[in-house]
RNA sequence: UGCGGGAUGGAGCAGUCCGGUAGCUCGUCAGGCUCAUAACCUGAAGGUCAUAGGUUCAAAUCCUAUUCCCGCACCCA
């Protein structure tokens, strides 16, 4: 029995999130962690959303809360939409909570002791009207070159040009439109990652055959152009307090939110189990973990490079990531999903349409992982009514009912395997060995095309054992059929739970069981599971269709193009 | 601008590392079956693999150049 620790990339606390965010981290994660635990494995998945930084404050000043009680807020919705999509966190945590305080001052206080901070004063655009630091973004003026007059003070969306505040002509805050605001002096602490270079690019090249392409490409390519050193400090008042440990002129500055968001894997671990050590401290139990994390492209750099910075910069034996894998985006018909512009489908708007599962399948089968994938409600009526609906759905159907009129509810005796039944064992060896290895591998795509490939054999089985046709003539004969096809729906109700898991449940429910441990015999021993005799409850119709007019509905409900 | 990823029948994708008859799902068309959610099963049509050169007996696959799409690099996350 292998452990494995996964964790997904911490969602932002600022509103729900996308089903772009969705797919780029939480929901492979949970797939992985859900194949895994199935497989005997122990597993410990472990999410929290990242709940400091600007965007935060900014969030809960626009409608008048406290950040805390804005984070309160945000954090319930967004473990709640997480729970009904059933997302199998071990532990959902935040990283706002004291945990994560102790383990990002103790961090930083390591990296002093071994000479990788420093601290530099620089200047930055200071609001007076809002009485903070502005961050670049939040300073918006003139373009210096286009003249565009709503420039930002670190790029101009107009001409695309990079810009500082400084460039910018007639400079205003964002945040208020004031144009009170002036240069002033700060001092923040700066990691040293030039000195980390070396230590980082020798453990991302001892990865070089583990890690997916795009994972170490990204990697690569920032190693290449040489680490820069970085500050980790910001001027906010939300956020890990530095303490007195860098001295009084330091004491009301907070940590940057990318340098303790990723210590909030560990700290959301340690909210809830004593014994986290075993998980993330090699010195303490975790050399044999295996830890695999999951995030959208974005934040490859953050894992592979700046994390490790820390990490290495501490000298302290904790466990660093083995596998990571990294999705590309999904986007809404082609253009961004955008959590500030509200374009795209959200978690909470989804569940209201239709259930996880319809989403869930979806979302795995078409997952970006090897390029930008475009969402589109269209392409999601199809996908889920042709291989929900009509392959999954009305083989369940079609056995149940049929064995119901002329069996009654219970899996009848009779018959003997021959050709056809033969046939079915031999492509069902072929495909579980393969839809096994994806889910090993996470290729996820592959997998769920094993996944509806494992169903549509089921079907090809009912055409060609043709039970109906059997029972005039040969009632045994149809029984075995009909017994085979029961056996099916209790298979596909183990193979389907980490993708569809409350459609799992459903089929398992049929046979009054809840066992989802991985089948590892041959087909034809796993298809005779269910002995004859065992009573079982016909289920409703599985999943509805998607109707053409829900479709168009949908489009002009959430803007599609 | 620099760096990464991508471009394959109407749609979405696999194949590219390790050159050798272009594969899958949907859609379309035809046939079969009738247990089932007008479902399922079988078969067919449809592609000069972004463009232009090159290497080779042979290129979607290797090399060079170009075009277009996405991301990153500064700030935000």
């Amino acid at each position: 029995m292998a452990r494995i620790l996964i964790t997904s990339a911490l969602p932002y606390i600022n509103g729900i999130k996308h089903l772009g965010n969705l797919v780029g981290s939480m929901l492979p994660a949970d797939v992985y962690a859900r194949f895994r635990r199935q497989t005997g494995d122990e597993v410990l998945y472990i999410c929290a959303t990242d709940e400091h930084g600007t965007p935060a404050e900014l969030a809960a000043l626009a409608i008048g809360q406290s950040v805390q009680a804005y984070c309160d807020e945000q954090h319930e919705v967004q473990k709640r939409a997480g729970d009904q999509f059933g997302l199998s966190f071990d532990h959902f945590g935040r990283t706002s909570r004291d945990e994560n305080y102790i383990l990002t001052q103790h961090f930083a206080a390591k990296l002093q002791e071994n000479g990788f901070v420093e601290k530099r004063t620089e200047k930055q655009v200071f609001s007076i009207a809002d009485d903070r630091f502005l961050p670049d973004r939040y300073v918006e003026g003139t373009c210096p070159i286009c003249a565009y007059e709503k420039a930002r003070g670190d790029q101009c969306d107009n001409c695309g040009r990079l810009l500082d505040p400084t460039d910018l002509k007639d400079p205003y805050s964002s945040v208020s439109g004031s144009k009170d605001i002036e240069l002033r002096d700060t001092t923040h602490l700066y990691l040293l990652q030039e000195k980390l270079q070396a230590p980082v690019e020798t453990w991302v090249e001892d990865h070089a055959d583990v890690w997916p392409a795009l994972t170490l490409s990204i990697a690569r390519k920032w190693l290449k152009e040489g680490l820069r050193d970085r500050a980790i400090t910001r001027d906010l008042k939300w956020g890990v307090p530095l303490g007195d440990a860098f001295g009084p002129e330091m004491a009301n500055k907070v940590f940057y939110v990318w340098f303790d968001a990723p210590i909030g894997y560990i700290a959301a671990t340690k909210e809830k189990y004593d014994e986290w050590e075993s998980w993330w401290r090699e010195d303490k139990g975790a050399e044999d973990v295996s830890y695999v994390q999951f995030m959208g492209k974005d934040n490859v750099a953050f894992h592979t490079v700046s994390f490790p910075c820390t990490i290495f910069g501490s000298e302290e034996p904790w466990k660093k990531v083995d596998t990571l894998k990294s999705l590309n985006w999904l986007t809404w018909y082609g253009g961004k999903f955008s959590t500030s512009e509200k374009r795209g489908i959200f978690m909470d708007q989804a569940l209201e349409i239709l259930p996880a599962d319809y989403w869930r399948w979806y979302l795995m089968a078409n997952a970006p992982e090897s390029d930008d994938t475009s969402f589109t409600l269209e392409g999601f009526a199809q996908t889920v009514n042709k291989d929900l609906a009509d392959v999954l759905g009305n083989f369940v159907n079609r056995v149940t009912r049929f064995c119901k009129s002329k069996f009654g509810e219970e899996v009848p005796d009779g018959g003997e395997v021959g050709p056809v039944e033969e046939k079915l064992f031999a492509e069902l060896d072929t495909r579980i060995a393969s839809y096994t290895e994806n889910l090993h591998a996470m290729e996820f795509r592959k997998a769920c095309a094993d996944l509806r490939a494992i169903w549509a054999a089921g079907n090809e089985y009912m055409q060609e054992a043709a039970p109906w046709t059997a029972f005039k003539e040969d009632p045994a004969k149809a029984a075995i059929g009909v017994r085979v096809g029961l056996n099916l729906i209790k298979l596909f109700g183990v193979l389907s739970h980490p993708i569809v898991p409350f459609t799992s449940e459903k089929l398992l429910a049929i046979f009054g069981t809840t066992d989802t441990s991985w089948p590892t015999g041959p087909a034809a021993e796993i298809l005779t599971s269910l002995p004859a005799g065992t009573s079982f409850t016909p289920p409703d119709v599985l999943f509805k269709k998607i109707e053409d007019s829900q479709v168009e509905e949908w489009k002009e409900t959430f803007g599609a193009p």
